[in-house]
DNA sequence: GATGAATGAGTATTCATTCAT
DNA sequence: TATGAATGAATACTCATTCAT
């Protein structure tokens, strides 16, 4: 519940508004979720202290609008990838755009982690948008599989949930803690295990082949 | 800077300090680096509030203390174990090695993944075992490379760190964070999963060494 | 100092402003002067936040506002009451008067004590209405005293507020504070108390009964 | 629950919490409950800031602590009172010492009231100070009943609450609130409606004269 | 070594009031 | 008149660390 505002805001209020969350996004960027003072986020917001508190109820909301804008945009990469292409494109494919979105929002990613170690509510959130993301990798598979590139035995939900923990860790360590050396290299290796940890680089079992029309991404 | 004692302790003082660690663990299992108070530690270890700091200089050097420890018992459960046999019992045997040692700790490394979030000393403490990980990996791949097991134009180091990522964030999203239904099976996977990423299901090109390029079968 | 608006008030203004008051008493009735806040009354009374400073200069404005109209409420039930009547009777039709009065207003008449604990201004102006109501009773005490039915040592304006003190404070802890359990029981026993406490119980002095034809309530 | 310190306070300290529960009483006469601040006290007390959470957890935990006290000393004066003499004797005796106790409490008495405004604890709290009392006056008039010197038909608990209630509020309006002008006199007053009020002003039924032998008072 | 009292800097949040439209 | 966004002073409470016995 935000305080005093209870309908939809004047132009004035919504620019005010947009003011705060991205001065608030800076300055969780710059210290981190625990370090940021509400008083740093409103002064890079040009607006008085008490103005934070007639948008936001505390700190932990502006988060949270933070954290949503974010894992809207880290979605919106998606949008129109999952057309046809071999396997291996469609994997590579589904990679670049991740680390792209990822490259885009590796500190602000860094933080949530952070927030999530000790915030049931956020590990909540992410663990959703993991799941979603898990869910399709495990549908691209199971049609893998039914057309004969998969080997049969592999547990769908698993092989996607530890090939996206995979992904997901190796972006955050390289991305969000160390620094990166060779990015494209490391993305190389990437799809090389994936495809190969699913046997997408075998041959087509033949009579099946390019039966997998339309086939989803292997991460995120 | 060490607090009055640095190298001998008498046999009391030893054993004091030794509860405070026990203690400390237990709280920081319990609530996490964060909530833990040095007043829950030094009540749990029936000493006075004062003598926390006759051991210890701060909170973080009870969880350095704590974190050692536990980064020695986790690396103990290794040794011995790669001596000979297949690639493939290699793998499996260094899984569930780590799988029960991550099985015994797994609130504590979910602890200093926390503090890891916001501390510089920690990040690279961790940092520093995963790079000695990774590079026994790397030392594995290399081998394994040379004798024509895995395709030598996969990077040993970043193949290594991946998988090494997938495995420690899939448990560390089962065991630590979520709850777990089946182990078993999330083992059964990743042994898959790294087992077919690096190419060693594959049957060994005959008197080839290190040119496994042709080496490919349909066989499963 | 009253804000832009001082004697006229256009019909919407008016309105407008009735609406705050209402609005104010209920808010007040409903969590108390020290948690009311100026958005509830403003919300209740579906006008905008800064539109309550076109009427009022500060929530304690208002609150003077609810407690005149309140004081003027409680004084008028007292019209047209003094009329013949024994002595007894004239003190049974005051309290019950005064407890009907009371009845209608425990709430508000709890708040204005709180108000009065740590705000001069209402703590005088409670005393004000105190006071009148004290001079009333002391008159009729002193009228009883003139024709005998009451001692003529006992101090009119002391005993007046005495007796005013235990019927208000009774009530307060009756009505405003406790559950009532058994009101006309209370009452009961306040106007026995009374009678005997100015000694109305008592056979008229011989040769002066009958004088004291107007007389006035012993509380309120 | 106190924080920190478990068990008993060595000597240091309960003389430090001591030093904080004076100043504590003296900032609150002061200022009233609402405007005392922590730093008030602390400063008066000549410790630091953070001591007061040593022995307090908040400024209402004082504050109880400070009206206990209150009401602890407020009970001792009624010591050694309850022996013989005339119900006469025995109402002024009665009155004049929870006058005299009064007196040495006003400012405090005046202060718990206010918080009794606001807050269900203190409301309760003195609401058992005060049914403590009445049962005791209660009793006093139940056996002045059996021994004839009071009506029968007069409800001994509504009674004793009714004239605790002028005896106290009467208190409280003069000598808390306002200023006093002859508190001698007031209290004449108080004894004569009290004594009147219940009817000992009156000659004794005969045949039961003398029966009540230990009587209690009409107030405190 | 052990004790536990003392310290005080650090900060999120509230809300009456002001004021630009 | 009416609106509702902007203001910022004010304050209780926490807790790691210090230090006198």
């Amino acid at each position: 519940m935000t305080p005093l505002l209870t309908g939809s805001l004047t132009g004035r209020g919504s620019r005010t508004r947009e003011r705060i969350v991205t001065a608030a996004r800076e300055v969780f960027e710059e210290v981190g979720y625990l370090d940021a003072r509400v008083s740093q986020i409103t002064t890079r917001a040009h607006v008085a202290y008490g103005t934070f508190y007639t948008y936001f109820d505390s700190k932990e909301e502006v988060f949270r609008e933070v954290a949503e804008q974010l894992f809207a945009e880290m979605l919106g990469g998606d949008r129109g990838r999952r057309t046809g292409g071999t396997p291996l494109a469609l994997v590579r494919g589904a990679n670049r755009s991740y680390y792209e979105a990822y490259l885009r929002n590796a500190r602000m990613m860094a933080i949530i982690e952070q927030v999530a170690t000790f915030n049931e509510d956020f590990r909540e959130l992410r663990s959703r948008h993991r799941a979603a993301s898990v869910r399709r990798t495990a549908g691209a598979i199971r049609r893998w599989q039914r057309s004969g590139r998969i080997a049969p035995d592999l547990d769908p939900e698993l092989a996607a949930a530890a090939l996206g923990a995979m992904i997901d860790h190796s972006l955050y360590l390289w991305l969000a803690q160390g620094g990166v050396a060779d990015a494209e290299r490391l993305m190389d290796t990437l799809d090389h295990l994936v495809v190969h940890a699913l046997g997408l680089d075998k041959r087509i079992s033949p009579g099946r082949a390019g039966e997998s029309r339309v086939a989803e991404s292997a991460a995120g």
